[in-house]
DNA sequence: CAGAATCCAGCTCGATACTG
DNA sequence: CAGTATCGAGCTGGATTCTG
């Protein structure tokens, strides 16, 4: 607890490191990430590529990655018109981040469903 | 993408990676790890430690964490009960990871908030 | 193609009250 | 102290429809 905005009770509305860790909690701004890592993608391409996002939900998320300087927009003039969105420098570096996430849930995730097998079996012998 | 749960669509129902990501996208879920990091707390401690959460959303994840393997609990058989909530070997490991989220946050806070300021000066204008 | 706008079903979460 | 149970307001997000 040394930072200047002090974890664990960084979540105090006025704490900006909440406003980043929402945006990580987001399950389409992580995909969505994800998917910029190699290239530039248009719009309809993203959705194609992210299975189940509804329009609404990545024209809504695209525009929260922007504006939070992490993933950039470009109109290209063409007819009809074609729309690019690309990493930023910014978003990169915290998609590296998440990434530690990702590794971390590959090579634990046996442990923690094993985990639920035993509670669950606990739970079973006492409503038995 | 070469591991065993592709990303970045390893977010299909069935996939397990997602589990993890719910987890961490949670709010309390974060603060309980993060509160329990230096020695075991009771729930009652744990009320007034983590700002702003309700009981039951506090007895809620608890119950989560544990399931997962990430917490553990033990009731002391005082009168009343006492029930103490450790941190698990695995999950300070997840805590460890998330820590470099936190990280993150910190340190380029500063960036994103001078994004969305550029971002949302861009909206005034075409506004006007 | 790249969205914006609307409508609404479902789930989350807080508040409140009660129990062992 | 350590919870469980219930209820309702509110937000989220999907489906649908429409535009430049």
């Amino acid at each position: 607890m040394k930072t200047a905005c002090p974890r664990p009770n960084a979540y105090a509305a006025t704490c900006p490191t909440r406003l980043v860790l929402d945006r990580v909690a987001d399950k389409w701004a992580v995909l969505i990430l994800g998917s910029l890592s190699e290239e530039p993608v248009r719009f309809d391409e993203l959705r194609r590529l992210i299975e189940g996002v509804s329009q609404k939900m990545l024209s809504q998320t695209l525009k929260s990655l922007e504006r939070d300087g992490l993933v950039s927009r470009e109109a290209i003039p063409t007819v009809p018109v074609t729309v690019e969105y690309s990493i930023t420098p910014l978003g990169r570096t915290l998609s590296a981040t998440v990434d530690g996430l990702l590794i971390w849930a590959e090579t634990h995730i046996d442990q923690v469903l094993k985990a639920q097998k035993q509670y669950d079996a606990g739970l079973q012998r006492k409503a038995a």
